[in-house]
DNA sequence: GTCAATGTATCATTGTATGATACAATAGTG
DNA sequence: CACTATTGTATCATACAATGATACATTGAC
């Protein structure tokens, strides 16, 4: 379902939320869906159980996923709460430009930039139309 | 020339160092710029010079600086020296996906995201030809 | 009620980030 | 050369964050 690397310096709990993240937003998580358990999911990765748990907790926050002690955890939606919209927006300009940094200090041109955009592009909205959210 | 924000979750060094390479990369700082001194640069900011130091010493490592003691640090290159460039490309395409993952979940539409993108684009590559690097 | 399965809380440990301070190298000045 | 000011560097201490081990609480099936 997704990989970690143990070795970066990214944290595991960022790195399995922005994995989770990533299904939600490319529609290989819908709403409804059921998450593995922390134990089961940490088992896979090679984690603490805590550190899925906490990426679990992370994403709840954002209101993208709704977990039940006992139950399990599910998707919430495919889109984040209100509380979060603000701070994610500005995230999104953010890592464009560290991006676009880094492209350009790796002297890539820019018909090489747009063309891995659009590629991404495609799959993130893999079958929206131009103006759908 | 750059500010940080002390509250932030993203460590000072590096945010003093994406801000430099940034810099850099925008066509601010040029090769043979002097960059200010590690502890002028760490008053300016309200941190510790080491902090200031680190940031250098990491673009140093990428080939973006050179640094001399006693002397000073000035620019270097505008482009990341072989040894970081595979490193540089793999993040390229990470930090374009968190970014369009956080768009999608943020309900922005292809429209506003490729606009912004446009933005983006212009800034970096400010006066340069389609394929120039 | 009992049991298995699930997420949560608590605590310990390790590593990282930051800062205070002392050191070393460079360059000017006489 | 000696002296001094300026620069980056190394060392050490401290605070905090990340991860993990373990015990706890909730849910649901039987």
């Amino acid at each position: 379902m997704l990989t970690v690397k143990l070795d970066s310096d990214v944290p595991l709990t960022l790195q399995i939320a922005e994995g989770i993240r990533r299904q939600i937003a490319t529609g290989g998580l819908k709403t409804g869906d059921e998450l593995p358990t922390v134990r089961q999911l940490a088992a896979d990765l090679g984690v603490n159980l805590n550190t899925v748990a906490r990426a679990y907790r992370a994403l709840e926050a954002d209101g993208l996923l709704t977990t039940v002690r006992g139950r399990g955890t599910q998707v919430a939606s495919a889109t984040v709460g209100k509380a979060s919209l603000a701070a994610n927006r500005e995230r999104i300009e953010d890592r464009l430009r560290g991006a676009l940094s880094d492209a350009k200090l790796a002297e890539l041109d820019q018909t090489a930039v747009e063309k891995l955009f659009r590629k991404l592009m495609r799959e993130f909205w893999r079958g929206a139309t131009k103006n759908g959210g």
